[in-house]
DNA sequence: TTTT
DNA sequence: TTTT
């Protein structure tokens, strides 16, 4: 089990690729705050934020490219990943990724215009803000 | 592994037991909503509320009598028991309990006045709105 | 949030209703078990079980038809529902469920006749063992 | 929420710090493995570890320090965070790390001798193979 | 009713 | 019985 589960913001505008028709790939910026506290000695820890590198493929990349934005909150799970790369100067560098299984839209944008294209209708279903596994209403 | 997590509101006051000093516990019931959303086919699912009972032990129940509260927003984790109990009538029934291991409290409070008697002292450090593991401020 | 993760063991065949041909529901018996221990006073607590109804829907139901049996170690990951039902008689109970949203067979399988028709090529690419979000191998 | 759950396997013995008699952290190299898988298309997707650092504080680091050795199997529970250092010769380092706030040993050892220095009771309690929350067994 |  |  490597399971990763955050509640937090996105810094600014995903990065979006496209490497054929379907295998598209978005970045995120995503900050967590924890929250400051008071020690027993009266000390006073303050917020501590962690900025992660979010990756979504595939189907959550396209759900990403079309709703999400800088500022909106989401809630995210998936694994953590570690991995080496080389920059344009040949330099190796670590880079610590969050591979994202699964997201839940935590801004709600009901009024929302669409990001880039508007819809002509306003009797649209509503945007996609869940993109988790959705059964049956029994 | 037997792992519930949940983010929700308290229905009504918490009922706290001393069965001796030491021996608090505490029963919270819970409400937990998922949000509706619209079918492909354009039905609508309207938004689902289930409704927990919380079990607090030792000294998570001490901080529930204290602080928890009709309408307080909790992130609470722990497991599932299920359990049969006899009511006065002698009738057999089931029951479903979330025993908590771990609370925080996501229902700000800064200018709270304390529950029942207000603390005499402004100096005092602010009430515990985290019970889970704070480690080292690294 | 309303999240359950479970780590356990199937106590029975699963049942599988078709409502049509899209529209299964698997339920499954599943055991967790919760290791005893010894408290500081040298008591013994001992080991505790506890048997949930999870239920699977759509293709998860499918999965769980053709490769789940009874003994059969899961994880599975859900949503706790609890209903209302009336039994033939019309007599009102409680159920409590676990909805499961993702699952994962920890029982390794490999050398595994299939339950029912057993597949005649060994080149077959090898039985689901997971149902979870699979991305690209980056 | 920035919460992460592994199972997996210990590397190498803990490494653990004394700052005082109180202030104790164990660093412990810690490797998941995602089992490889057949795509539809039959190639084959290899296992994939991830070593991640294991960061336990004052009471948890002392149970590392007595119990857990490499080859161990865990079950953690903790938070993400990214830290920037600079090593002897000033050069800056990323480095990502788990703040673990709750652990519990997976590797059963029954008839274990103390690691270094054995206890001289015999009637002394098991080791502590959980570090959970245990609550009053209803 | 399961399993380690 | 709660809340966003």
């Amino acid at each position: 089990m490597n399971k990763v589960m955050l509640i937090g913001n996105v810094g600014k505008e995903p990065v979006v690729h496209y490497y054929d028709a379907d295998q598209a790939v978005a970045q995120v910026s995503f900050a967590t705050t924890e929250k400051g506290y008071t020690l027993a000695n009266g000390m006073q820890v303050p917020d501590h934020t962690d900025w992660h590198n979010l990756v979504f493929f595939r189907g959550l990349a396209k759900v990403v490219e079309k709703y999400v934005h800088k500022g909106d909150r989401l809630y995210v799970e998936g694994r953590i990943r570690y991995r080496l790369y080389d920059d344009k100067q040949g330099k190796r560098h670590n880079i610590t990724e969050i591979y994202v299984d699964n997201m839940e839209m935590l801004t709600s944008r009901s009024g929302a215009s669409a990001p880039t294209s508007a819809p002509a209708s306003s009797s649209t279903p509503s945007p996609a803000e869940t993109t988790e596994n959705k059964d049956l209403p029994f």
